[in-house]
DNA sequence: TGACTTCGTGTTAAAAATACACATTACTTC
DNA sequence: GAAGTAATGTGTATTTTTAACACGAAGTCA
């Protein structure tokens, strides 16, 4: 079925930029594109909006249909808006990032829509249309976002111990924190409940598995919250 | 000239919060819609955006046309796109909020355009379509800016008082600021000029004038700067 | 010249951030 | 089963930042 306007309008799509941690280092999840233009080339998932849902729920879609990904944490970024972002005609995206787990990453294998991969940030190959430049917005974001607001569980495993959040945040941040002083500020607000299970690996000293609390959470997210690292 | 496409596409259109300062209060400019829907309602600035436009220039383009203002600070807030926010058909709408100075009001009088006008943030009327929404989410977006990057400067005459300084940041987060500590904290960072004139106004001694200096501004701009009150 | 009003300034106490080192625990190996 | 290995977990002292607080100076007006 055709539709006709009165004036040319512009196409209208997402684009998401999915931020996995994996222990070492943060990663982005990147589809390989099967049609032209850009055929071939990596890109972040994405698609056009269809004009009965919201655009979170296209995100949500595009990226379950590409990546076999859902349920993750995905927050508008900005909208990208250039006349010749695409060589086809006038496009619009308005660009999402998303966290996601390590548990959900397999998940994202089981895809067969197109092949997706995770790439380290520090490595990413060249990608299609301007989507370098709305990665590079994400990751400033992310890290922004890191040092004021309690984002990082997104990126672990529901049980996690303190050294693989200091490394989370140590590997998005690129800075080195001091232990003691990292695990006084994270205790101290009071978001984070010791578990009883502990963590063994290797031989030395198993560490204590600690989970979020979504409770308190959402508490500090209605009065504006910090939690500054 | 009709324009038909293979699905059905959302309009896009940009809407633009504008803060100004009186030196009193925080400030809103809105316009009087001259038709359907929501004639006669009070509502942001902004319009369709055309296809060989960008965002940003779509933002000033609207803004010039029913107000009279150009040249300000503008930037992208967020993107609105739930699928009922207009009564005739999808639109998603792109919002930007721009700071404008005092010197720039007398320009937006002299608009033939619609009837604009300036409103206390306190004080607004009901507004059209979503644009309560976008109003609330951009004083938010100015709140939390404030804070930490030195966007003031846009919403005062291109000579202030540090007291007028002061005013604006208290009207603007809703706090009292000490004078003493607050005057440390703006000079500490170097970026203003202390001008050799001086403001006399009403029988009590005079106050020193500063402007703002540019270069120092984009040179902090360029490492991530902080501006923190 | 005295009253009035806003401008401009410095110090001290409290809180937060930073720097820094070693005993603990479990596994492995001999 | 004792010794070695490797990461965990913890406390204090120092520096820096923030917060609280009051009064003389400069100009106008009556």
């Amino acid at each position: 079925m055709k539709h006709t306007y009165e004036y040319s309008r512009a196409a209208l799509t997402v684009d998401c930029v999915v931020f996995g941690f994996d222990g070492g280092a943060l990663q982005v999840l990147l589809i390989r594109r099967g049609l032209a233009p850009f055929k071939d080339h990596w890109a972040l998932p994405g698609g056009f909006v269809r004009v009965e849902e919201t655009l979170d729920a296209a995100a949500r879609r595009e990226l379950e249909e590409e990546t076999g990904l859902k349920d993750l944490f995905l927050e508008q970024l900005y909208t990208f808006g250039t006349v010749n972002r695409d060589p086809r005609e006038r496009v619009v995206s308005v660009a999402y990032y998303a966290l996601t787990k390590p548990a959900d990453h397999t998940t994202a294998a089981s895809t067969d829509a197109a092949e997706a991969r995770w790439f380290p940030v520090s490595d990413i190959p060249p990608l299609a249309f301007d989507h370098a430049e709305i990665f590079a917005t994400a990751l400033a974001r992310l890290r922004g976002k890191l040092t004021y607001q309690p984002v990082g569980f997104e990126l672990l495993p529901p049980k996690f111990t303190l050294t693989q959040l200091q490394l989370l945040y140590e590997s998005v941040l690129g800075t080195h924190i001091d232990k003691r002083n990292f695990r006084k500020k994270v205790l101290s607000h009071d978001l984070l409940i010791p578990l009883k299970e502990q963590h063994r690996e290797g031989a030395h000293r198993p560490a204590q598995l600690f989970r979020f609390d979504p409770v308190k959470y959402e508490r500090l997210k209605k009065k504006g919250f910090l939690f500054e690292i």
